[in-house]
Formats: structure tokens, C-alpha cells, sequence
RNA sequence: GCGUCCGUAGCUUAGUGGAUAGAGCGCUGGCCUCCGGAGCCAGAGGUCGGGGGUUCGAAUCCCUCCGGACGCGCCA
């Protein structure tokens, strides 16, 4: 659609002297189909033109009417209404979905860039609940549409592997632990641990004590305390990977913030050396009141560091040493003035690349209406969750379709679909209440429907019978037809919006769109029945939707099985 | 107190300067001798939180009030 916008816009800048990316972008979509493909609003050309909108849309008309790709151009209470030559067009889209899907989403706006996603960032030795589900799927959404878009991405999961948490489990595990408890069940096991230690310490606060003893014998080195920790980092690690593989996540890099113990120094000192720290009631920060911000604290008053020294360390990492141009952290609203602060500090360091770091913040989950709480043991296990939406898929194909062949992965890839696009349906920054009731209902706008529609569309080229499809010369399409291909040739639009606002919803929702349109398509319009060119149009029509939507599920991270 | 975000049908929401505010769930009623009914079609359901303003045009921009969430140094 961005080339015959770029076509349109062309003709139009030529005959009012507009500049040609102003029209693109005053371009839209008739609210009605009857009016056309494309609609130009002429109002605001009106003062600059000198003449009325009506005129100026009657005057466009008249010279777009003249280009091939232009049905009709018609003037209409100052707005021009355009149809677009079906065929030729209809040609284009179809052959491009079929033989080039890329093409069809991505011009590469990206390429040569190199960007660094940060995302879904877990706590060892705490639950992976819904609430770390977001992070997640937004993350790995957004790797794959840059990826797609032609940047070089580095998905990143920066992991919280330290702290005084630490010290914390580690006394805890010494007065209480069970080895083998924990290899059976390490994350469940360690934070009863640790809940346990929080419920005994309130008896008796001397336990705070101990947490912090161990705390500082895994700063200094202690051989018991360190062995520990690793092995709770790698426990949990195990555990966690297998939630990733269930739901199709990848990371290139697993950096925790104990990563950046030794890269802290380098930061405090250059921060010193610009003369950009102040003390201030013991602990050194870096002022930002000029920027209408709190100041941003770099070393407690112990002289130690915080989360914001790790975050710049962390920066100057993902930048000087993964080689990001763009660093992308996908991380909780409720962090928003945190990421200002450290984006600003990295900014009055000289850092070139601070205009290209950007908070993806999204709203906070909450579970039947109700705030979730990891101190308080308020937790629900994505495990869990998952496994019960795999249980409520295999059901429904036991019901449905009970000879397909590989039901427990096809369970799997339902189940899983249903959780994520349950959550990247909705614009990200909304807060999601997660109810089991709406996640296990696989009708309406659901992961299951838009699996569904492409799986329909692959029993039907299953039965077809051909490999290769091709839209036949010279075809129009009629309307229902022409409503779907509309649909299709807005891929380009989509994914660049989508990574522009680094929103996969725009994605989840031009899925729908397409299904929508094919499965009103495949109810009105008979496809293997039909006779010839009719038959391989529609076929042809048929693959094309399926490509787009394979990718297009992708990108938002729910396979695509062919059957289901 | 200050700051940020959110408020659209009973519920979940799309639309963020253009034409009659679109969907889904739930509810009511149709549609399988026909390519997969996890579907399609139709119906009921809206003071776009309230009020002011800017504009040819406002759910969308500005001001104000109301409701909710989240932040505002020694956790991350």
C-alpha cells in the first residue's frame, strides 16, 4: 500500500506543490467501502491553494483520473474519494504475498542498525508469574518485527541475580534448605524459603542481620556463599529456559546485573571526572533539577552503588561492546522516571546514543482485579497458567478434531497462542486484568481464531491439490475479494507502525483484520468449486492469506500450525 | 503536595484532527446433503468521565474539575 500511496502522493504534490511525504501522510481510509479505497481530506490545502476545498478536490480529481493505477477519482464534500484499479493491483499484492512475504511487510528500514533489546528480566530464585509474562512477549514481539524491519537485534535478558535478596536466601536456605527439595522444585522451593524467611524474621529481626552477613560474604568473596548463589542461579536458569521453550522465546545474551559489578567504577569515575556528581545528604548524585527531574542517585551513602550505576554500566556495555545504536527496554511503566533519569545522566555524559534509548513501558498486570504481590506470596505461576491453557486446547481438539495426528504439540501451540495473544491484543501501556474466564475462551477475537483461520486456509491448498498458485492475468476481483487484498497489501503500514511505537497490538490487530476478511471470503465465495480463472484466483488468494498470516503470527510469536 | 499515565456499549477494547464512533465477549435470532461451525450473518446495547475552549471539522489538541493507577534517593 506505501507504494501506490507514494504514487498518488506524487501526482498530488506535483499539481498542488505540496511536498509528496505531507500527502502520504494526509492519505487514510475511507470509513466506508462504498466510497473508495483511499480518501485525500482537501480542508487544509484550501488556505494555502486560495480556493475551496471542493475545488481543489474536483481539480485533483480531474489529473489523478489520468494514472493507470487509478479506477476513478471523484470529488466529494471536499474530500477526494479514490478506487484504485482492482486488477492490476490485486496482481501485485497477491504475487508479492505468495513469492516475497518479506517484501510484502519490510522495506528494511533498519538495516545497518544495530539495536539491543532488554526484556523479560526475571528475579533468581523468584516466581516467573503472569506479571513477568508481559516483558516477555512484548520483548520477544519487538525483536522479531526490528528483525523483520532489517535491524540487527541482540535480545537481552538482563536477569536479577543480585542484591541483598541474596544474602537473604542464602541464610535462609542454611537454616531451612533441603537440596533435593530444591533440585525437584527449585524455584517454588527457594521462595518458600525466602517467604519464610521474610514470616520469621518479623519474630525475630536479628535474621535481617544474618541476610546481610551473607549478603557481604558473597561481596567478599566467600567460597560457601558463592557456591550457592551460583548454584540458585543456575537452578532457576533451568527453570526458567523451560518456560521460554514452552513459549517460543530466545535470548542471545543472559547478562544479570552481577555482571556489572566490575564495569560500575568506570562510570562513577567518569561522572567525577565531568564534574557531574554532587554529594547530598551522604550519598553522591547527579543533579537533574534542571531538567525538572529528581536527582538521580549514583552512590548510597555506604558507598556502594545502586540500580541506576548498573543501568549506565549496562549502557555503555550494550553499546561499546554489542555494537547498539538503539537501546530498546522493555520494562514496567511503574520505571518510567528511573529510565528519564539514567537516559539524561547518559545524555549529559556526551553519549550520542541517549537519543536512541527508549523506554517501552507497558501497564501493570493484575489478577482478577487484584494487585499482585511477590512479597506477600501473591503469585500465580505462568507455569501453571500455561498449563492449563494447553489443557483447555487439548479438549477442545479431542472434541473437534480428535484423528489429528500430533495433538500435543498442536495442544501446545493453541494453548500458549491463546496466553500471548490474550495479552498483546491490547494496547501495551493499558494494565491488563488477567482472568482465566477470557483467556480460555478460544472464540471471538482469540489466539485459537486467528490459528483457526490460517489453518483453514491451509486444509483448503491442502486440498487443492497444487503447489503453486498464481493470480491469473487480467482477473478483477470482486468485492469481497478486493476487501481482503485491501487488507493484505497494509502489511508495509503495519509493521512499520507496530516497530515505530514499539507496540505489538498494531500487529495482533491487523491479524484479526485479515482473518476477519478471509473468513467472510471463504463463506460467500466457493473456491475449489469454481471455474477457471475464478478457481485459481481464489486459490491464489487463499495462499496469499496464508503466508501473511504465518508471518504475521510470527512476528507476535504464536505458531502457526497447519492443522489444528 | 508535585509529576506521569489511563477513563469510549454490562465487560474487554479499536479509532489519537476528518465523513454515519468500529470490533470481540456476554445476550437474542438465523446459517452445516457444500472447501474445517474454534466459523459466518443479523439484532438489541453509546451523555466517547463532566464542563469550558481552539478549529471549516474534536473521542482525538488546550484548560479545568471528577474518578482510577503508578512514580517522587539509599529496593529493582
Amino acid at each position: 500500500m506505501k507504494e501506490i500511496k507514494g504514487v498518488i502522493a506524487a501526482e498530488v504534490a506535483k499539481v498542488s506543490g505540496l511536498d509528496e511525504s505531507v500527502v502520504i501522510g494526509m492519505l487514510e481510509y475511507p470509513p466506508n467501502a462504498d466510497m473508495g479505497d483511499l480518501a485525500l481530506p482537501c480542508f487544509k490545502l484550501a488556505k494555502s491553494l486560495r480556493k475551496s476545498p471542493a475545488q481543489i478536490a474536483e481539480e485533483l480529481a480531474a489529473s489523478l483520473a489520468k494514472l493507470n493505477e487509478i479506477e476513478e477519482a471523484a470529488p466529494s464534500g471536499g474530500f477526494l474519494n479514490i478506487r484504485l484499479a482492482k486488477g492490476a493491483f490485486a496482481e501485485h499484492v497477491v504475487t508479492k504475498s505468495i513469492n516475497d512475504v518479506h517484501g510484502l511487510f519490510s522495506s528494511e528500514r533498519g538495516k545497518g542498525r544495530t539495536a539491543v533489546v532488554d526484556y523479560s528480566a526475571p528475579n533468581i530464585a523468584k516466581p516467573f508469574g503472569v506479571g513477568h509474562l508481559r516483558s516477555t512477549i512484548i520483548g520477544q514481539s519487538i525483536v522479531r518485527m526490528m528483525r523483520e524491519d532489517g535491524f540487527h537485534v541482540e535480545g537481552l535478558n538482563h536477569l536479577g541475580d543480585w542484591g541483598t535478596q541474596f544474602g537473604k536466601n542464602i541464610a535462609a536456605y542454611m537454616r531451612w534448605g533441603d537440596e533435593e527439595k530444591v533440585r525437584a522444585n527449585p524455584i517454588r522451593e527457594l521462595f518458600k524459603l525466602y517467604v519464610r524467611f521474610h514470616e520469621e524474621a518479623e519474630k525475630d529481626p536479628a535474621l535481617e542481620d544474618e541476610g546481610r552477613y551473607w549478603f557481604k560474604q558473597l561481596e567478599e568473596g566467600n567460597e560457601e556463599a558463592i557456591r550457592l548463589w551460583k548454584w540458585f542461579i543456575e537452578e532457576s536458569l533451568k527453570a526458567f529456559k523451560e518456560t521460554y521453550q514452552l513459549l517460543g522465546v530466545e535470548f542471545d545474551h543472559y547478562l544479570g546485573e552481577s555482571f556489572y559489578t566490575d564495569k560500575m567504577d568506570a562510570v562513577v569515575n567518569e561522572l567525577r571526572e565531568k564534574g557531574l556528581l554532587v554529594e547530598d545528604d551522604g550519598a553522591e548524585v547527579v543533579d537533574l533539577s534542571e531538567y525538572g527531574m529528581p536527582p538521580c542517585l549514583i552512590l548510597k551513602s555506604d558507598g556502594t552503588s545502586i540500580y541506576p550505576t548498573r543501568d549506565l554500566a549496562s549502557a555503555e556495555y550494550r553499546h561499546r561492546v554489542l555494537g547498539a545504536d538503539t537501546l530498546v527496554y522493555v520494562v514496567g511503566a511503574e520505571q518510567k522516571l528511573h529510565f528519564q533519569q539514567v537516559f539524561k545522566v547518559l545524555e549529559l555524559m556526551g553519549r550520542d546514543y541517549a537519543k536512541n534509548c527508549t523506554h517501552v513501558a507497558f501497564g501493570l498486570m493484575k489478577f482478577n482485579g487484584e494487585r499482585l504481590s511477590t512479597r506477600r506470596g501473591h503469585v500465580v505461576y505462568l507455569e501453571d497458567v500455561l498449563t492449563k491453557a494447553i489443557e483447555e486446547a487439548a479438549k477442545i481438539i479431542e472434541d473437534k478434531n480428535p484423528n489429528l495426528a500430533n495433538k500435543q504439540e498442536v495442544a501446545r501451540s493453541v494453548g500458549v497462542g491463546a496466553v500471548i495473544f490474550n495479552d498483546l491484543k491490547t494496547y501495551r501501556i493499558h494494565e491488563v486484568d488477567f482472568r482465566y474466564e477470557d483467556v480460555l475462551n478460544f472464540d471471538g477475537e482469540t489466539g485459537p481464531y486467528v490459528q483457526y483461520t490460517h489453518a483453514r486456509a491451509c486444509s483448503v491448498l491442502r486440498k487443492a491439490e497444487t503447489r503453486e498458485t498464481a493470480w491469473p492475468a487480467g482477473y478483477v476481483p470482486n468485492e469481497i475479494e478486493w476487501g481482503l487484498i485491501v487488507q493484505l497489501s497494509q502489511a508495509d503500514e503495519t509493521l512499520e507502525r507496530a516497530v515505530d511505537e514499539y507496540d505489538p497490538s498494531v500487529m495482533a490487530r491487523f491479524i484479526l483484520q485479515v482473518c476477519h476478511a478471509f473468513n467472510r471470503f471463504y463463506h460467500n465465495n466457493p473456491i475449489l468449486q469454481s471455474d477457471e480463472p475464478t478457481r485459481s484466483a481464489r486459490l491464489a488468494l487463499t495462499d496469499a492469506t496464508r503466508k501473511v498470516l504465518a508471518k504475521a503470527l510470527y512476528l507476535i510469536g504464536l505458531d502457526a500450525p497447519e492443522e489444528m
